[in-house]
DNA sequence: TTTAGGG
DNA sequence: CCCTAAA
């Protein structure tokens, strides 16, 4: 899985495809949440173009100013390259907030961003995160497992993935964010959990007498969901689904890249490039329209025509000389509070396969985009940047995004009818500018080891952020290398492009198949829902069909011989207590139907458990 | 929707 | 994990 995604670069969370997670619950997209996204992008390439057009776009950014305090712990992630387990990471600094609030805050980096959080400061403190993190110091902004509590008497990292979030914060100086030391209360059992938003944020589960504390598998709360959609061009077309990246568990960040181009090519009108470029990146199946640019009807639209959200989208999309153009940039989306577990004697590649994986489920769960105004979270996709109160340029820094679970709340997909979106004006417009993003992006990519590169990451991202061109501090949305770019995705997961695709394989750990014998031994094997939801109801990954299947299979290995078995090993006690459960409860099953002999089954066997 | 099983 | 018949 890991093998091609890119994760670099922020705007590639917005526009990860929200994985199916089941084929049976299928989500109608709506079309406004794909406004969001592509209104995201609009801004964000419009900004770029302005700044680069005039050096006071400065002031611009500095609305932005990161809100909170929360601590946070980032880490980026890439795997460009042939190893899963090659991700690199780096720290930002974020605010802390609550967590429905939390949202607000913007970072500005090169890549994606796992936080670390203490999962007992998210019920103890209402859901308020410690986050540690950073954005320009390197020293502090690696992944300290230590920190975490690797080394800590428990021997679990813990990373509280909560629920996306894309800070948005001011440009300008990612480092005057307030570095706060690392809070060592990682030593809950480790949850690989994905915050819901807001209420849903503190959910976590028991899942064992021993290990009771509070467990939140990795996933927000909604469950699984299977989504298929259409994708839908930077014009609001409709793709044919065998033309479009769609959205799969296994190609998210596949899709999430297509998303980054249609950034960069649709959205963005960066200069320079061309349109044989572009036309190549549609060849080779990038939703791209040829003959690239801004419409000019798109061109014409004034903002103030800008009632419905195409308007906001024209508006969005405006040429540069508008003044009132809405300009921003979002440099990261910060996936916050992934909670890993992994022992103290589990190798750092284990670890970093165990980050892959939370990372995985986070995305593939879904994402959608939210908007913040002044704190406040925009719920109608309808009105207009202006009617919303973030018209102006000195509102920015009440502008706030965030990247939330559930894919639901943001069909990514939408309908053509509803994205009528602008078209590039210029199609020689293309990210010159983001060439050196891209170069620091590929160099991201290209680190191989990602906790020794991180450093060498930052750098780049900060060497970006020039104080006399800000775009340039803005989101590389790689641009460089328009073939690589069109050849990652469809050359290394051309298939993957039908909505069904089977989930990405989630082997159990056995945190997992402790809590799910525990919950049998008490439940017994026919009520699968009651062990999801006592168990592992914030584990949106893990169905009650999955459960059910893995108890399967927990019997047949517990029945084989050690030397038959496969996979990570478990532990021969919870073997033997799975089969005593299994026992025991077809014995119960023998009861309810006759239940004289039950009785006296019962008697002999005082429980499944022993 | 949930169970139960086969694939 | 997926798919589905049944309930």
């Amino acid at each position: 899985m890991v093998v091609k995604r890119r994760l670099n670069c922020g705007f590639d969370f917005s526009s990860i495809p929200k994985a199916p997670r089941s084929s049976r619950r299928k989500v109608s997209s709506k079309t406004d949440d794909v406004s969001a996204i592509d209104l995201l992008a609009s801004l964000a390439g419009k900004l770029l173009e302005e700044s680069e057009s005039s050096s006071n776009s400065t002031n611009a950014f500095e609305g932005f100013s990161h809100q909170d305090g929360k601590m946070k712990q980032e880490h980026v992630y890439n795997h460009n390259k042939p190893c899963k387990s090659d991700f690199s990471h780096q720290a930002n600094l974020a605010s802390s907030k609550s967590p429905s609030e939390n949202t607000s805050d913007v970072s500005l980096e090169n890549g994606c961003v796992l936080e670390q959080t203490p999962v007992s400061d998210c019920k103890s403190a209402g859901g308020v995160n410690l986050l540690v993190g950073c954005v320009n110091k390197k020293e502090d902004c690696e992944f300290h497992v230590e920190s975490g509590g690797v080394t800590e008497e428990t021997g679990v990292v813990n990373v509280d993935d909560g629920g996306l979030i894309a800070d948005t914060f001011s440009l300008k100086d990612p480092s005057q964010l307030p570095v706060q030391s690392v809070p060592n209360g990682y030593r809950n059992r480790s949850k690989l959990v994905c915050r819901d938003d807001d209420e849903n944020y503190c959910k976590y589960y028991k899942f064992s007498d021993k290990c009771n504390k509070s467990y939140r598998p990795l996933t927000w709360s909604g469950g699984h969901r299977r989504i298929k959609k259409s994708v839908v061009t930077k014009y609001g077309r409709a793709l044919p689904k065998s033309k479009c990246f769609e959205d799969t568990k296994t190609d998210g960040c596949l899709k999430a890249l297509h998303r980054k181009r249609k950034l960069c090519y649709g959205y963005n009108p960066w200069k320079h490039e061309t349109v044989h470029r572009k036309r190549r990146l549609s060849d080779k199946g990038l939703v791209v329209n040829s003959d690239g640019g801004l419409s000019s009807e798109s061109v014409t639209n004034s903002p103030e025509k800008g009632e419905s959200e195409n308007g906001v989208l024209s508006t969005a999309i405006g040429l540069p000389s508008e003044d009132s153009l809405v300009k921003f940039s979002i440099k990261s989306l910060r996936i916050p509070e992934l909670f890993i577990e992994v022992p103290e004697t589990a190798t750092v590649g284990s670890l970093k396969r165990t980050v892959m994986e939370a990372v995985t489920a986070l995305l593939d769960d879904g994402i959608s985009i939210g908007v913040l105004v002044q704190g406040k979270k925009v719920r109608d996709d309808n009105n207009t940047l202006s009617q919303t109160g973030f018209s102006c340029r000195e509102n920015l820094s009440n502008l706030g995004f965030t990247l939330e679970p559930g894919p639901e709340k943001l069909g990514v997909p939408l309908r053509s009818e509803n994205h009528v979106m602008s078209k590039p004006t210029d199609s020689t417009k293309l990210p010159e500018r983001s060439a050196d993003s891209l170069a620091c992006a590929d160099y991201v990519i290209n680190s191989t080891n990602c906790v020794e590169n991180k450093q060498e990451l930052l750098p780049c991202q900060i060497d970006e952020q020039k104080p006399s061109s800000d775009s340039r501090a803005l989101v590389p949305v790689s641009a460089l290398e328009p073939e690589a770019l069109a050849i990652v995705p469809f050359n290394e997961k051309p298939k993957r492009t039908e909505a069904s695709q089977r989930r990405t394989r989630r082997p159990f750990s056995v945190t997992e198949v402790e809590a799910l014998v525990h919950a049998v031994e008490e439940l017994g094997t026919g009520r699968w829902r009651d062990v999801k939801l006592t168990s592992f109801d914030n584990a949106s990954h893990r169905t009650y069909v999955d459960l059910k299947d893995k108890w399967k299979t927990l019997v047949h290995t517990a029945s084989i011989s050690p030397q038959q078995r496969r996979g990570e090993p478990v532990p021969q006690e919870l073997l033997d207590r799975v089969l005593a459960a299994h026992r025991y409860w077809s014995q119960h099953q023998v009861k309810q139907n006759g239940k004289h002999q039950a009785a006296a089954t019962i008697v002999i066997e005082s429980g499944p458990s022993m």
